[in-house]
DNA sequence: AATGAATGAGATTTCATTCAT
DNA sequence: CATGAATGAAATCTCATTCAT
């Protein structure tokens, strides 16, 4: 008995250790999004990401192997709004379902803005980056709504144009309302501004801006 | 008359002089841009610029106050497509105007990407020069783009939406198809293709995708 | 006699104490001999010594007072052959003592070189372990061997020569074959080899290489 | 001709030039020695380094790629005292021969010894530059002594023994008699004491220490 | 003006040691 | 006693800038 006594206290122990561990990895990870969002990965220094984080600059190498493996990190740690808004949209109306899938994609948590600004400016110069951290998860995007595209058309539902050149322009019109806001120039909106966005941008995308026909 | 010759000569000389020097300047910072460019800013060296326009270390000194001043010289230097197809918008056909503007918008020089990719990298850090470089001359364009669409809206040529959220969704839409170019991800496009996509992206905008009206 | 009872309990346990620590402190230095010896003092870690110890790295501080002590503690345990062959050296028989000796010297036990070549490593920069590790026994080897030459020199055995370089040539031939094996570029001699080494040696020594006298 | 004189000036500003560096560089690498001779290679800062040398710690790097780079070339820039000796040694008269051979091996320049102390430090426990700079030569030497002595043997002027063995013990006397020096607890011989050094010590060779047969 | 060696401040990273659990 | 996370001093190396030539 005393034996799993003890078993159960070091298994106890055991966890609470795992969580205090996980925990401050995460500070570390959120104190270093937030300085190299600030200033660019190559001028965050190390001090200053351990001052952010309130640890000495030696424990930053306890948790990771370098200031690079924390950007990895943080690529992995992260789910984009555009991870969220792939679950399947019901694809009854197309007004409908392109509204909530906008309303979704323009919900980027504020504690998120960090994370996606510095892996931003890495990936501007870090092929590696972009690739891992970007451009493989919005591939996925644009060819499910390459897809879409194609089908209505198909159905006679949209008139016909180029579908890749399509969704680029839709993906384009979201990274161009999103941008601003995630480099800190444009306040991220509230979850009424998010309904009329995308509402206003789905009746853009769906009739354009011609008044009669 | 032999001063005047004299001065004439030194004028002349004065002149070659001059115009060697300027034509020194902007290899320069022709060179230091395709390094940023490709490595941002911070890890860009002034070694590896030097190395790249075939000058010593110093000699970069001599024409700019440092590294940071090559980035703000460059921002002098550049002229956006975007600025050029400011010249004239408002014509009496939409659709015709449309497309010529994004024509001409759509028309980076392949000399330009890396001064933008440039300045780009830092602009994403750096406050001050996505002001001057960037925020400055993007909010003219938006404001031209917004009075043009609510004097559309009024003359009932436009459905009713908002004027500034369309601006802001066109010129969205626009970065949205050339980052990947200026990131160097995708090709830039050729007359011919720019003329296609400036067709399909204005038929868009104005019509929409939907195929009955 | 309960409290005897108790007292012999807590002897035992505390006998049974002392020699759990005796053997855990012997276990670290062991392992912080084969550390040392590969990397040399400065490059072994602590983390390293702890995992070959198979310890934490507090542990080791609960054992010695630091890295240095380590090499300090190494000093005192180790047993050179040299002092064990230091045992008997005046015998009726020159040739047979000497090879003897040899005999013994070149018996170093597996387990003391990396305590050896850990210790030289060191000592070949720090005066002090010089001294106390390795000088002091040394001179009074060389001291030995002098007495011993100058004595047999007297008796008319020996041709005459200086004691001192013949004393300090004889060492010195015995570390040129010997560092090797420490540094582990050379196997450690069988017991068969060992004996005819130190035949030959003593014969070398004794006779010199010249067939005809 | 103001070509040829331009020419003419600029390839002895060019010379002067290549002698100014290699000169530095020639400074920079004994102060290295001295300072690793001490301290051995790892204890040894780059800015103690930088300080004996009088340059600033950056300055180091102008000129070697880094710490380890300065004992790769150590390695080559030295001439041990053994390479010296092997130039061919007449064979007429043992005697003389391996006396003038000695009197050779012994004469290790003083500014030579700070370098072969500090690559002994580091080959100690580096294997690549134990082999680079010195199991190599020291093969070359031992493997010169092994055939010279097997063809004595031969020719009836060497009693029958094992030459490889010979050969190992006489570079270790030699090792055993100049190691102090080097790592400098016994003084450099002064030329009077080399001779009489390398008479008795071929003499020991070869008769031994045996007065009469 | 052009050069490139010298500079030294500052960045990243390592690691012996401490100490709360 | 054992543990191992935290610490921060110190080491190596980089690089923008200066300046004598």
């Amino acid at each position: 008995m005393a034996e799993t006594k003890e078993k159960r206290k070091r298994k106890g122990r055991e966890g609470r250790r795992q969580r205090r561990i996980a925990r401050r990895r995460h500070e570390i990870l959120a104190a270093a999004a937030r300085v190299i969002a600030n200033k660019g990965f190559a001028k965050a220094t190390t001090r200053e990401i351990a001052d952010e984080a309130d640890v000495a600059e030696g424990t930053l190498y306890n948790y990771f192997g370098g200031k690079r493996e924390m950007l990895l990190a943080m690529a992995d740690e992260m789910e984009t709004p555009l991870d969220a808004a792939m679950i399947a949209v019901s694809e009854q109306d197309d007004r409908e379902a392109a509204i909530a899938l906008f309303e979704v994609a323009f919900n980027l948590p504020q504690t998120q803005i960090p994370l996606v600004r510095a892996l931003l400016s890495e990936a501007w110069v870090d092929d590696d980056l972009l690739e891992q951290f970007f451009t493989a998860r919005l591939a996925r995007v644009e060819e499910r709504l390459r897809t879409h595209i194609a089908d209505r058309i198909a159905a006679g539902a949209f008139r016909p144009f180029d579908p890749s050149l399509g969704a680029r322009a839709v993906t384009g019109m979201y990274f161009g309302l999103m941008l601003p806001v995630i480099r800190g120039i444009a306040p991220l909106p509230s979850p009424e501004e998010r309904r009329a966005l995308a509402e206003t941008i789905t009746d853009l995308i769906l009739d354009g801006v011609r008044a009669e026909k």
